[in-house]
DNA sequence: CGCTTTTGACCTGCGC
DNA sequence: GCGCAGGTCAAAAGCG
C-alpha cells in the first residue's frame, strides 16, 4: 500500500509531477508553502488573487530566457525589471540598511531605495492590473470556447438527427454497445459501434447534452444494483426528478451523466446495458465515458499534479502488475463523473501510469482546463471517430494526416475497444526520430515550448487541448461529411479532413484561440519558468492563436500518444 | 468535526 | 455454471 502509487497520493502534492499545474498551487506553494496545493477549499474564490501572485510568485526565474518574449504591452520589460528588482529590492531594502549602515550615504542610499521602492510598487500594481487582465481574457476565452462547443455540439445534433437515429436502429436495435462488443469478434460489429458512437458523439458532444440519457442509465442501473442508491446521494437530484437537470443544466450535463451511473464510470458494459428505447444517446454518453487518455510519465511522486482534486476510492491489485492500482474521482464538485486510475509501470516503476476518464461537468481552474479538455475532447475524438476501418481500428494515417498535419513529435492513436484509450507517453526522449519507431504512430502537433516546460507532462497535457480541440473540431466536420459508410469513404474522409482542417484554421479560430489560451493557461500554472510561459501564453493569445504553432519555443515537447486496443480493459 | 484514505466485500462482465 | 479480474462501495480508521 504504502508502495503504491497511490498510497498518500492526492493531498500531499509536493512531490508530484506538475501536470497542467494549478495557478493556485503555485500561488499557494509560494504563498503559504506547499500544504494546500489540492485542498479543496481553495478553488474559485482564491483564485484572482492567487494568479496574480502567481505571476510575482515566480521570480525566481531571472535565469529565464526571458528575452525572447514580449508582452503584448508595455509591462514587458517592466515587468522583468520588476522581477529582478523585487528579488533584489527585497534583499536589498534590508540587506542595503543593514550593510550600508555605517556609510555616510545612508541617507541617500536610502532616500533612492525608497523611491525606487515606490516605483516597483506601481510597477507591481501595474503588472497585478496586467495580470488579471491578462487572467480575465484567458477565463473569457475559455469560456468562449465552451460555448462555441457546446454550440457546435447544438448544430451537430441538429444536423443529424436522423442519420443517427437510422444508424442505431440499422445495429438492431437490441443492439446495445454489449452486443456489438460481444460481436466484435466477428470484425465487423465494432466498426459499426464505433460508427454509431461517432454519430452520436458527434451528436451529443460529449457529456455535454445527456441529461436524459443520464436519466435514463440511472433508472436502468439503479435496477440492477442495489448500491446504486446509496453512492448517488450527491446526485440523486437528477433522478428524483428527471426536471431537475434544468436547475443546473450545464452544470448537471455532466454531473447526472456520471452520477447515476457514477458507480460504472469505467464499466462500459454496464453502461451499455441500456435498453435501446433509452437510446443511442445514452449509448453514446456512456461510450463517451468510456474514453480514456492514460498518461505516462516518469514520476517518483504518488500522483501527477493536474489541476484537479481528487479522492481515492479504491485500490486494486491489477493482475501482472506488482504494482496496485488506485481508483481516484474529481471532486472538485459533487458528481463530478471524472475518474483517473494510477498505477505504476510493472517494468518500469519509475513510470507512473494515469489514466484519465469522463469530462468534468463544472468549471475549472485554468490549470486544470488543460487536462480537463484534453481528456474530454480526446474521448470525444476517439468516439467520434469517423476513421473507423473495417476491422474496427482506427487508421493511424487517417489521423495522423486528420489531427496533426503539421506535427513535430510524435504520437499514436488506435482506438478498437471497449475503450478507446489515448496513451500519452511522456517517457520517451524528446526524439523526432521516435516517431518512426512505430507505423502505427502519429505526430502530434505538440508546439515547442519553453525549456524548462518542455519536457514536462505539464508540457504535453498543456498543449493536447490543442491537439484534440483541433481533432474535435475536424472530426465535427467529419461527421457531418461522414455519412458515407464504406470504408472507401475513408479514403475521401481522409481528404476531407485534411480541407476541414484547413477550414478550421481559418474558420475555427475562435476554437483553435481557445486552446491555445487553454495550454497557455497550463503553461503558465505548470512552469516554473514563468517568463517562458508568460510569453508563450501571450504569444498564443494575441499572436494569433489560431495555430499551435503560435506558441514560439525551442524545444520540442515528445510525447507519445497511443491508443491502445484494450479488449479486456486490462493494461 | 469533517474530509480523506484504507480495505474487505460486493457486483459485474468475460472467458473457459 | 464457475472462477477470475476489474471496478466500486462503504464502514472504519486516520488526519488536520
Amino acid at each position: 500500500m504504502d508502495a503504491t502509487p497511490s498510497a498518500s497520493a492526492s493531498r500531499s502534492p509536493p512531490p508530484t509531477i506538475q501536470f497542467p499545474v494549478n495557478l493556485n498551487s503555485i500561488n499557494h506553494d509560494h504563498d503559504d508553502d506547499d500544504d494546500h496545493t489540492s485542498l479543496p477549499s481553495d478553488d474559485h474564490n482564491k483564485r484572482t488573487v492567487i494568479d496574480e501572485m502567481d505571476f510575482f510568485a515566480e521570480k525566481e526565474h531571472d535565469s529565464t530566457p526571458s528575452r525572447g518574449f514580449k508582452d503584448p504591452k508595455s509591462p514587458t520589460r517592466l515587468e522583468f525589471d520588476v522581477n529582478t528588482g523585487l528579488n533584489l529590492l527585497t534583499t536589498n531594502t534590508s540587506s542595503d540598511q543593514s550593510i550600508v549602515d555605517d556609510g555616510i550615504s545612508s541617507t541617500m542610499e536610502d532616500r533612492r531605495a525608497k523611491s525606487e521602492l515606490v516605483v516597483l510598487q506601481a510597477e507591481l500594481e501595474r503588472m497585478k492590473v496586467e495580470n488579471l487582465r491578462l487572467r480575465d481574457m484567458i477565463n473569457q476565452v475559455t469560456s468562449n470556447y465552451n460555448a462555441l462547443q457546446m454550440h457546435l455540439v447544438t448544430i451537430m445534433q441538429h444536423q443529424k438527427p436522423r442519420e443517427n437515429n437510422e444508424e442505431h436502429e440499422q445495429n438492431g436495435l437490441d443492439g446495445k454497445l454489449e452486443d456489438k462488443m460481444k460481436n466484435s469478434g466477428n470484425g465487423a460489429v465494432v466498426p459499426r459501434q464505433f460508427m454509431d458512437l461517432s454519430l452520436a458523439a458527434a451528436v451529443n458532444g460529449g457529456a455535454v447534452d445527456t441529461d436524459e440519457l443520464s436519466l435514463s442509465s440511472s433508472e436502468g442501473r439503479s435496477g440492477d444494483r442495489s448500491r446504486s442508491p446509496g453512492n448517488n446521494e450527491e446526485k440523486r437530484n437528477n433522478n428524483e426528478d428527471g426536471m431537475v437537470f434544468d436547475q443546473e443544466k450545464k452544470g448537471n450535463i455532466g454531473r447526472e451523466d456520471s452520477p447515476d451511473q457514477g458507480s460504472q464510470g469505467w464499466g462500459p458494459s454496464k453502461v451499455a446495458r441500456f435498453n435501446s428505447t433509452k437510446s443511442n444517446i445514452d449509448q453514446t454518453e456512456a461510450t463517451i465515458r468510456k474514453a480514456r487518455v492514460s498518461v505516462r510519465a516518469r514520476s517518483e511522486a504518488p500522483m501527477i499534479t493536474d489541476g484537479c482534486q481528487w479522492r481515492k476510492y479504491g485500490q486494486k491489485m491489477a493482475k501482472g502488475n506488482p504494482c496496485p492500482r488506485a481508483y481516484y474521482r474529481c471532486t472538485m464538485a459533487a458528481g463530478c463523473p471524472v475518474r483517473k486510475q494510477v498505477q505504476r509501470c510493472a517494468e518500469d516503476r519509475t513510470i507512473l501510469i494515469t489514466t484519465y476518464e469522463g469530462n468534468h461537468n463544472h468549471p475549472l481552474p485554468p490549470a486544470a482546463m488543460a487536462m480537463a479538455s484534453t481528456t474530454s475532447s480526446a474521448a470525444r475524438m476517439l468516439l467520434s471517430g469517423p476513421m473507423s476501418s473495417a476491422d474496427g481500428i482506427m487508421n493511424p494515417n487517417f489521423l495522423t494526416r486528420t489531427l496533426l498535419p503539421c506535427s513535430s513529435s510524435m504520437a499514436t492513436i488506435s482506438a478498437s475497444a471497449p475503450f478507446p484509450t489515448v496513451t500519452l507517453d511522456l517517457t520517451q526522449n524528446p526524439n523526432p526520430l521516435q516517431f518512426q519507431r512505430q507505423p502505427s504512430q502519429f505526430q502530434v502537433p505538440f508546439p515547442d515550448q519553453p525549456q524548462n516546460f518542455a519536457n514536462s507532462p505539464a508540457a504535453v497535457a498543456a498543449l493536447l487541448p490543442q491537439i484534440f480541440g483541433q481533432a474535435l473540431y475536424n472530426q465535427s466536420k467529419f461527421s457531418g461529411l461522414q455519412m458515407s459508410q464504406d470504408t472507401e469513404a475513408n479514403n475521401k474522409l481522409v481528404h476531407q479532413s485534411q480541407a476541414a482542417a484547413a477550414a478550421i484554421h481559418q474558420q475555427g479560430q475562435q476554437n483553435s484561440l481557445a486552446d491555445n489560451v487553454t495550454a497557455a493557461t497550463a503553461a503558465i500554472a505548470a512552469d516554473p519558468n514563468f517568463t517562458a510561459a508568460l510569453a508563450a501564453a501571450i504569444t498564443s493569445i494575441i499572436g494569433g492563436g489560431a495555430h499551435p504553432s503560435n506558441i514560439t519555443n525551442s524545444t520540442n515537447t515528445n510525447a507519445n500518444l497511443t491508443t491502445t486496443p484494450n479488449a479486456n480493459g486490462k493494461q
